[in-house]
DNA sequence: CTGAAAGCGCTAACAC
DNA sequence: GTGTTAGCGCTTTCAG
């Protein structure tokens, strides 16, 4: 492997200077630089970023961290975010936890160890204090979901009140048993949607039905067998708050197998307003998040971060989610 | 920041003492690695990953390459890849393309400046040759991404076949007006599948019209839109081998728009037997791939090459797809 | 079983 | 403008 050093050498000048033309640096003369960059041609030098990643104590990386990649709402946020990371010059490294607490709490420990610059949480099981204490004081921030924000930076939806406001609109349609599907409860996020529907409920002086909350649901395979269930038992649900379109998908799906009318017979809306709801039949009800504005802001915020080293408190930003009516509701 | 040397001050031992403790080397007496420890846990002590990484030369770290993240097909494939990857102690850094052949090269780049420990290809918009200059001795390996296989080690599906097959039904049921399409044609991949389009007609004694290849062609909305045209023009296509489950279901919901009977008026196939493939009406005949197979065999044989260092001519394994008959063919 | 010492390749003061 | 020098934190011979 050729280094620095031998460029140096083969150049007839100094470690420092073959540096400085490496890093683009000023104060060095037009000639030198295009003598070691001939140099550096004719024998295929090539940097080890290890070494330099060493030196410099960053990594031009950061972490990702979500339940699973083979989701859609997952992927496409990932693929945003990492996209912009790529714009700014980092790399990104995506960390499936399928919602394995240990798995979770390795990737805090890399953090710590020096292995990204950052660490951008998408989801989580674990609560917010004891990530705080895991990762240091190293930069963490929370996109969609919905953390306090009193140890990291949180970017997310307004999801109680969104969730609220598409739960309203099932109950003055006239369906007033209502199921409510959540992927994994624990996490702050599905929390957060649990209290819009249950206060959607309060503020026309229903109650829910705590049968019809149904956990663990996320995918269309989930939403096709959460369907076959309910039909048939026959429950008396008459609108279901889905937690995506892919389970409003599969929903959708085992309902006309069982000659279910929607939205007459059963009300659904979905969430993310994913591309699936425009080819089911009909098409899903949904709610817009603004993840695209979102990992955008988030990726300007970190880099700034990393280069300043700002220290700052806590911020928090939330974003407006809209209820759209398709014909599922 | 506490470092091994601070550790070893304090616990009366040397640097080297505690390197063995960490990396749990033989030959360290029980009471000395206990102490160590001791300390260490004391201090908080957490391992520099950078300087270990520098040292040893290894980042413990794939990089993989694909088009585009936001898709169904390559989101699975990649979390079937990572979650491989991390159960034999790597990270993976995931490089959209978003077919850029120069962000391409890029990571090819930094392959080279070794920033991974090997780079995992599933699609690719440069020829063989360039990726094997580019790369130099490097690891790498295509996964599901139809290479010759002459430079680099290539897992693959039978694509040129099993499109064949699929062809050949669509043609014995006497759907004899046919169109293809493709998201990126200048793919192996992609290349594999017209190969075996155009087979099965020549087996025939047909030929394939070439207005019929449709390039481009990826998502839903292409699908859709790709509908809209076919029906507005009244294109007199009779089967359509769609390339993905989402064109098919693009193209079924277009088709039911227009009052287009699928498959008596249209036949469809798609590909990958993606769960979408079970929510539209009609479900959708599909091809199944078997990349989590794949996947599986090749992170093995990434590891074994990267811890035995092992140098042999490239291997290439061939994966058989099933063509799965369902209600829209 | 343990320590001394060398060095991985690069950067960044600090001199000149 | 350029060279000298001192490390970054860790691993790994080689002695003992």
């Amino acid at each position: 492997m050729v280094t620095i050093y031998d460029i140096a050498r083969l150049s007839g000048v100094s470690k420092s200077t073959v540096s400085r033309v490496i890093s683009n640096h000023p104060y060095v003369s037009t000639e030198t630089k295009s003598k070691v960059i001939k140099v550096m041609q004719e024998h295929n030098y090539v940097t080890n970023s290890l070494a330099k990643q060493f030196r410099q104590k960053q990594t031009k990386c950061i972490a990702i961290l979500i339940p699973d990649l083979n989701h859609p709402y997952f992927s496409q946020l990932v693929s945003y975010i990492s996209a912009d990371c790529y714009k700014s010059g980092f790399k990104t490294v995506v960390h499936q936890t399928f919602l394995d607490k240990n798995i979770e709490r390795e990737v805090y420990n890399q953090l710590q160890k020096n292995e990204y610059d950052a660490l951008i949480l998408t989801s989580s099981t674990l609560p917010e204090v004891e990530i705080a204490e895991y990762t240091g004081n190293k930069i963490i921030v929370a996109c969609n979901e919905d953390f306090r924000g009193d140890y990291f930076d949180v970017f997310c939806l307004n999801e109680e009140e969104v969730t609220m406001k598409a739960t309203s609109y099932l109950l003055s349609k006239g369906f007033t048993k209502l199921g409510f599907c959540s992927d994994n409860i624990s996490s702050p996020l599905q929390q957060a949607r649990l209290k819009g529907f249950i206060l959607a409920h309060n503020k026309k002086g229903l109650k829910h039905n705590k049968d019809f909350l149904f956990n663990d649901i996320s995918n269309i395979e989930d939403g096709i067998i959460l369907g076959k269930r309910l039909f048939r038992d026959n429950l008396e649900i008459e609108g279901i708050i889905a937690g995506s379109d892919f389970v409003a998908a599969g929903l959708i799906r085992s309902a006309i197998r069982n000659n279910i009318q929607i939205p007459q017979h059963l009300s659904i809306v979905g969430f993310d307003n994913h591309p699936i709801s425009l080819v089911t039949n009909p098409q899903i009800s949904t709610i817009c998040n603004h993840i695209q504005d979102m990992s955008n802001d988030l990726v300007n915020h970190i880099v700034n971060k990393i280069n300043g080293g700002v220290k700052q408190s806590p911020i928090k930003k939330v974003y407006n989610g809209e209820f759209i009516n398709r014909n599922s509701s």
